[in-house]
DNA sequence: ACAAGTACTTACCCTAAAGTATGTATCATG
DNA sequence: CATGATACATACTTTAGGGTAAGTACTTGT
């Protein structure tokens, strides 16, 4: 019956999807747990690989070097190292990274306020 | 060395940023790819349950009820049916998701911002 | 000579999230 | 009496994201 063929996958429909809903098209950016937890703590400035790394003590450094690689190919962020012995790698926002920190500060600002009313609740 | 155990996932660690990071906190409520698609197509108002199917066409329907219905337990949604035969169920967003509106109002003007650049660049 | 610190890389594995494909109940309509 | 619409449910399979563990290169400190 219906004429859908198994062959051919939603990620089609996704890449449509993301012409025309611009959340989506965000998502695909800093989609993922760590993104925007990265993002977070870049957002206060720049920041040393292994400041990252002392941040995110949850992170794994396959991920954490994996989303920075990501999001500087994506133009998010901006890699600086310096040719010195011990390795003096730092990241910062680029432009792009810069003007998403509104929607990292309304995440900030919804947690603050859900967490708030987390105590005001009872738990059940 | 480290005694890290590998029984103990890692997710304790998460856990454990939950309490730290804001943005963890509010990615563990809106994460994953379709809640967000999802809040923005209720952040214009109440929808019904085939309307939203048919506003992201790229979601299955397992996909939609499931987040429709985790969301609902996180308090973000309200799901509200009448009996009548004809099934008719709406869907909207609580106090707590209208408080998420602007999370996806920044993520749209991001990407409307980002998409528009996308036009003065060259491609390569 | 060996540990420690920096910034990674790579191979392998595992699980949770997502996708596929059906099925269900109810009524209206042709 | 079969079809279509609505709002789901559920069993099964696939995939991609994430985790573990170990290694690399270079230099300073003891």
């Amino acid at each position: 019956m219906a004429a859908v063929k198994a062959s051919s996958t939603i990620q089609e429909n996704k890449h449509y999807a993301l012409g025309l809903c611009p959340v989506t098209y965000t998502m695909e950016k800093i989609g993922g747990y760590w993104k925007p937890i990265i993002l977070y703590h870049l957002s206060s400035g720049s920041k040393r690989y292994s400041e990252l790394k002392r941040a995110i003590p949850a992170i794994t450094e396959k991920m954490l070097i994996q989303h920075l690689r990501q999001m500087e190919a994506d133009g998010l962020v901006l890699r600086e190292s310096r040719p010195v012995v011990p390795p003096y790698v730092t990241y910062r926002l680029s432009q792009a990274g810069q003007g998403l920190k509104p929607v990292i500060r309304a995440m900030t600002a919804w947690a603050g306020k859900e967490r708030a009313g987390e105590f005001g609740k009872k738990k059940k």
